[in-house]
DNA sequence: GGGCCGCAAACCA
DNA sequence: TTCCATGGTTTGCGGCCC
């Protein structure tokens, strides 16, 4: 079968009489929903719409560079003696053995996938779509399709006018993710229920795992799945499939089988696991993309799961320690089982696609539009970074970094434009079709900090004049509730903290009004977020005190209802993060700093200017002075809060921390360990670590 | 020569 | 006419330092 393959996949290169069978796209991939497909017809279609192009070009050339890194992988697997070959055997069923024993069955993971999320959300909004074949996205890409598209042969990541070509009467729906991220919070306060620690992973994805729930309630996990889903469908009105396994990898396998509007368990069972593992294709499990898949099929002939296993030994000979571990717990069945901790993001950016110029004046003007968005995100989450890294993609699809480490930590968007225009210098001439920024290596230790330890920090300042009183928490400080609010998943939280959320929830929301989820009549915050926003103003602000219990949709109805009359319009948080930061600010200066010291702040040196920035206001601009020092108020505000942010992360993760400071360090041990040397490292396979499987 | 850091590229969801 | 945006992760390689 493995060598059929191989043929299939070495016939690419010549002249056929069905050249569209050698474009390798991910449209024709098995997808629920598509079954039925007439997947020639479609692969000839994505080809002939696409051949000649640039990106089409592109695609020829990396998928070149894909078949070189198989052939040169091959002849190491043929240079291997029986010597060899044995003694990676027997490294692989140590391995094997080693990982077995790691085996967790104690575990209930639930994977939930909403069904077409967005054109769901979108044929919900306008009943008018139900039944007719439509696509969430523009004529350049789509996000989603719906269940009648799809069977067109059209889905998602497939531009638009390909997916026209496939079906003519194609409806398109702009994206709106403020309705999606509305209709998500509904189907997460449905999830809290079941787990108060579920891990969204995206806005339509979630892991649960029910074990506890399961056990409270002497109930089993398919009917916990079950009144699950049906629970989803009364709050919101969308179907969602769900998957039971003893860990997440099983689980969103699961999820997959019985899509949409179904559900598959797995049990906690050995002999059930390795069984249907067995005969698992290797695609099916998260972190193996069209590339691994490739390269596993056409060296090594592997195409199940049970494949990875019976192939241990070349796995082990020709990958590194990390990566032929994961492929080798990949024909366990073995998964995560653990619910992981907080992670600090680690870096943020913005990249925008435009139509292809080497205009250098356009260039730059849009090196400027992005400094400035990435400074706004930088300064809405309180961060600097010190790594700054430029992002293009030449005319021809070429994709192209160039990075910088500055001795300084960088916020400002002048300061990135600087930076960003030298490299950027350094590549021109060059046509680009997309310019990207990005800032990472974060200053964790220095943000807010004071540049004189004696000096009190203006939360210091706060606290000592007893604003914990004033504040209520239970836990009598300001950071106290910062640390719960944000950090705790406890019973005031009804929203998870994980990898891909903890930016949505706990970074931007608390202060971005553009977050804020819809609000109903009395502008009263639906989410509960808006909920733990009206906490913690609830001292300092009357207005959105009590608003902790908000009411929630009884139907999918009202929600919807809801939603139609909640334009941008009836939103009342609409000013930028930095003036709601200055709303604060005023809110703690009247309480606490106005008619105090100022000068712990600024100064204005000689009267006229400003201690801080250096700017000049004269003594008569007393609105401007004013303004001028709030704004300083809340920037430091924010810098104080990212202090206690990662201050509190630091404090809980420390052993984690260590920990992986060891499982890095062993690592790069293990990359110059004496038995890895010679094995040829493929670039990609790192993919189960990052992942929450 | 090993450890560490930074850069560039690639893959994946 | 037209092929996204964002962020995490691994890996190889090269330079620097001890």
């Amino acid at each position: 079968m493995g060598e059929k393959e191989i043929e299939k996949g070495d016939s690419s290169s010549g002249d056929s009489a069905r050249p569209w069978q050698s474009y390798h796209t991910v449209y024709t991939n098995a997808k629920p929903g598509m079954d039925g497909v007439d997947k020639e017809k479609v692969q000839r279609i994505v080809y002939e719409m696409s051949k000649g192009s640039k990106y089409f070009e592109n695609e020829q050339r990396k998928e070149a560079f894909t078949r070189q890194k198989i052939e040169s992988m091959r002849a190491q697997c043929a240079k291997l003696t029986a010597a060899d070959i044995s003694h990676y055997q027997t490294m692989a069923n140590k391995q094997i053995s080693e990982l077995e024993g790691t085996r967790d069955l104690s575990r209930v993971w639930l994977h939930v996938d909403m069904d077409a999320f967005y054109a769901a959300v979108e044929t919900l909004s306008n009943p008018l779509l139900k039944g007719k074949p439509m696509a969430v996205g523009s004529m350049s890409m789509i996000s989603t399709a719906n269940y009648e598209a799809r069977r067109f042969g059209v889905r998602a990541a497939m531009p638009g006018f390909i997916a026209r070509k496939l079906c003519p009467e194609l409806i398109f729906v702009p994206t709106d993710f403020k309705k999606y991220t509305y209709f998500s919070d509904l189907t997460r306060k449905v999830f809290h229920k079941y787990d108060p620690n579920f891990m969204a992973t995206s806005l339509d994805e979630a892991f649960l795992d029910i074990t506890d729930i399961c056990k409270e309630r002497v109930i089993n996990s398919g009917e916990i799945a079950e009144e699950l889903r049906t629970t989803v469908y009364e709050e919101t009105g969308l179907t969602c499939s769900a998957g039971v396994g003893p860990n997440r990898l099983l689980a969103k396998v699961c999820s997959d089988i019985n899509k949409p509007n179904g559900q598959f368990v797995l049990p906690n069972d050995w002999m059930a696991v390795m069984t249907f593992i067995s005969s698992l294709p290797i695609r099916k499990i998260g972190g193996i993309g069209k590339v691994t898949e490739h390269i596993l099929r056409d060296v090594f002939g592997i195409n199940t799961c049970e494949d990875m296993l019976q192939k241990g030994g070349f796995v082990c000979a020709l990958f590194s320690h990390s990566t032929a571990e994961f492929f080798l717990s990949v024909g366990l069945g073995l998964g995560k089982t653990d619910t992981p901790q907080v992670k600090l993001r680690k870096s943020i950016s913005n990249e925008r696609t435009f139509a292809a110029t080497g205009d250098e004046a356009l260039l730059h003007q849009k090196l400027c539009d992005l400094a400035d968005m990435l400074s706004a995100d930088m300064q809405k989450e309180g961060l600097s970074g010190r790594t700054l890294t430029l992002k293009l993609k030449t005319s021809s699809f070429e994709v192209r970094t160039r990075a910088m480490t500055l001795q300084q930590y960088i916020c400002s968007s002048e300061d990135i434009l600087k930076y960003a225009s030298n490299l950027l210098k350094a590549e021109l001439p060059v046509s680009l079709r997309l310019i990207g920024l990005r800032l990472s290596q974060f200053n964790e230790d220095k943000v807010g900090a004071p540049s004189d330890t004696t000096q009190k920090t203006l939360t210091d300042f706060l606290l000592s004049r007893d604003t914990s009183r004033k504040l209520g928490g239970r836990n009598g400080s300001l950071g106290a509730i910062i640390d719960d609010h944000r950090f705790m998943n406890d019973t005031e939280t009804d929203f998870p903290i994980d990898s891909h959320e903890i930016y949505g929830y706990n970074g931007k929301d608390l202060l971005d009004s553009n977050h804020l989820p819809y609000l109903n009549d009395n502008n009263h915050a639906i989410s509960n977020k808006a909920g733990e926003m009206g906490k913690i103003h609830e001292p300092l602000n009357n207005e959105t005190a009590n608003e902790t219990n908000l009411p929630e949709p009884k139907s999918h109805q009202n929600a919807v209802s809801e939603l139609l009359e909640a334009d941008s319009s009836s939103v009342p948080f609409t000013c930028s993060s930095l003036d709601e930061e200055n709303k604060r600010a005023n809110l703690l200066d009247d309480e606490a700093v106005s008619t105090s010291n100022q000068s712990e702040l600024l100064m204005w040196v000689n009267d006229y200017k400003c201690s801080l920035c250096g700017i000049e206001l004269p003594p008569s601009f007393v609105e401007e002075r004013q303004e001028h020092f709030d704004f300083h108020l809340a920037e430091r505000l924010q810098k104080e809060e990212s202090l206690y942010d990662t201050r509190t992360i630091k404090q809980r993760h420390r052993f984690s921390q260590k920990d992986n400071v060891a499982s890095q360090s062993k690592r790069k041990k293990q990359k110059t360990c004496p038995k890895d040397k010679g094995r040829i490292p493929i670039d990609a396979f790192f993919v189960k670590s990052s992942k929450n499987f």
